[in-house]
RNA sequence: CGGGGUGUAGCACAGUCCGGUUAGUGUACCUGCUUUGGGAGCAGGGGGUCGCAGGUUCGAAUCCUGCCACCCCGACCA
């Protein structure tokens, strides 16, 4: 396949931890598995947040905010989700330290041993319907339709800057609905929220699909994500919806009277997305000068450079560039003068292109002369000179035309990397060179199972909107209705 | 927890095999001058318990023992 891993770098891994850090977005932090987000890094999490959030308050959800610790008797009440949660949690099991009797430093105060260990949380659905159950009575208290945008700590073995820390920030949302159907429509419609934000403004095209018995969510009864292809090949799961049933209902004993007067349990929903689409946001775009970003997401979409020499000229330049930047501003851009003498013109340029900023203004004395800017477009890295005035004008489609020409660079990767295969044999070449792979499966876990003993690969999803096709499974040649897409993923 | 690697200035590294001046280079930082349309040049300057603890030795960044931390690859990861 046509890799697009930067060439500087043999390691995708090494290259984009090295990037990650270069563009001044995040650091490992001494405290083990967890990450330091720097102020770049997290202005761009914000505009995703910001953007999110829109999104959820448009389709009726509210935010609140729950318990960081969890009785650890709430995480047992779901048998499954338990199950899946129990081998990366962090406990609290101490509320207090004393000197130690060495006089040299501190120790956990034997004494001050909680009655009962407090769970860090690792997914709130649990504190959360505990809540629920005391909020509902009625089917005129539903549906319940919350958010929350939190942290969350998941004991992770070996950890990865944005796409797998031991705490992270995400958003969950965790509705009650009083019917089933409802519920369904909740789950559908939030995954197709998450679609949108993830291709409409990370400009990174998505398969919309259901997860495997296997794969899916701890306590749900369908788990649908989407799913990216990142430029070395392999898979990221960019955020998921659940349909819980009355799982979580019937664990925390939430009834309702329905409007004819039965009692039923409540129906839920739970999704998410993290701080690991910013891994994603830096592995789809990102070639070797740095970052790329998606003028929707750019903390700035626009940066003017002064040219200058000696410091009598620079007056001139940033009279003219202010007003381009207010003119900019009142189109409702994001721009920043950089009128810093402490940087050479050329030490901006590179800095700015690592950190993925969309378009660069640069001024000198000859554009001054001329009436002129230097326009420079991140993305495929064109310059050109053009009258001031039609530069102000072209700038907002330029960025749209960035924000395009991204996503279909991105979605011409997929393309090329994705492919059928009928066999086992060429399945297993093909998940050599990365990509996505359609296939036939018999639908069991166990082909699954041996499938990702052997390759590596998983199920990614059971695609929602591809054709229904009868066929053989690659593996044991059962009957199959339609081919599941596969990958290496992180 | 296994396999491999690395710990020396803010960062990146050389020096370690084969012990011996005052521990070095690049970069970053500070001062000055010259520069400024793609990461400037020159000159001067500051910055080090050589990961930690023992041991061997006249002498240890270098040899020995133990420990610690980090990175990569696995195991793990709904």
């Amino acid at each position: 396949m046509a890799k697009a891993i930067p060439s500087k770098s043999e390691d995708y891994s090494l290259w984009y931890n090295e990037l990650v850090k270069k563009a001044e977005l995040a650091e490992n932090s001494p405290v083990r598995g967890c990450m330091v987000i720097k102020p770049y890094g997290f202005a761009i999490w914000e505009k995703m947040q910001r953007q999110m959030d829109d999104m959820f308050k448009e389709t009726g959800h509210s935010n609140a905010y729950f318990p960081l610790f969890i009785p650890k008797s709430y995480l047992s009440r779901e048998a499954d989700h338990v199950e899946g949660f129990a081998k990366e949690c962090a406990v609290v099991t101490h509320y207090r330290l004393k000197n130690s009797s060495d006089q040299t430093g501190v120790v956990v105060d034997p004494e001050a041993k909680l009655e009962e260990e407090l769970v860090v949380r690792p997914t709130s659905e649990t504190v959360i319907w505990d809540s629920y159950k005391n909020w509902i009575q009625s089917y005129r208290d539903l549906p319940l339709l919350l958010n929350q945008w939190a942290n969350v700590v998941r004991w992770e073995m070996r950890t990865r800057l944005f796409l797998r820390t031991s705490e992270f920030l995400w958003q969950e949302g965790h509705t009650a609905h009083a019917t089933k159907q409802e519920a369904i429509d909740e789950t559908i419609q939030m995954l197709n929220v998450y679609a949108d934000f993830v291709e409409n403004y990370m400009a990174t095209p998505v398969i919309k699909g259901l997860k495997t018995e296997s794969e899916k969510f701890a306590g749900a009864v369908d788990t649908y994500c989407i799913e990216a292809l990142m430029q070395d090949g392999k898979a990221l799961q960019a955020g998921t919806s659940h349909f819980l049933g009355q799982n979580f209902a019937k664990a925390f004993d939430v009834r309702f009277a329905t409007r004819e007067g039965h009692e039923d349990f409540v129906w839920g929903t739970s999704w998410g997305t993290s701080t690991r689409l910013m891994g994603a946001l830096i592995m789809v775009h990102s070639d070797d000068d740095g970052l790329i970003l998606p003028p929707k997401l750019a903390p700035d979409q626009v940066v003017i450079v002064p040219i200058y020499k000696g410091l009598d000229q620079l007056p001139a330049i940033s009279e003219v560039a202010s007003k381009i930047r207010d003119s900019l501003k009142a189109k409702g851009l994001t721009v920043k003068y950089d009128d810093r003498d402490s940087q050479k013109p050329g030490w901006k340029f590179a800095q700015y292109e690592l950190q993925g900023v969309p378009i660069r203004i640069a001024i000198g004395p000859r554009d001054l002369e001329n009436e002129t800017v230097e326009i420079a477009r991140r993305d495929t890295k064109e310059k050109v000179v053009m009258p001031r005035n039609e530069a102000i004008d072209k700038i907002p489609d330029l960025l749209d035309e960035i924000q395009d020409n991204i996503y279909q660079k991105a979605l011409n990767f997929r393309t090329e990397n994705t492919c059928h295969v009928e066999t086992y044999d060429e399945f297993r070449n093909k998940i050599e060179e990365g990509g996505f792979i359609y296939a036939h499966w018999d639908g069991t876990e166990e082909t699954e199972e041996k499938i990702k003993e052997e390759t590596k690969a998983t199920i990614r999803c059971i695609p929602l909107n591809s054709p229904e096709e009868s066929g053989k499974c690659m593996v044991t040649g059962k009957p199959s209705k339609q081919k599941v897409l596969f990958a290496r993923a992180y």
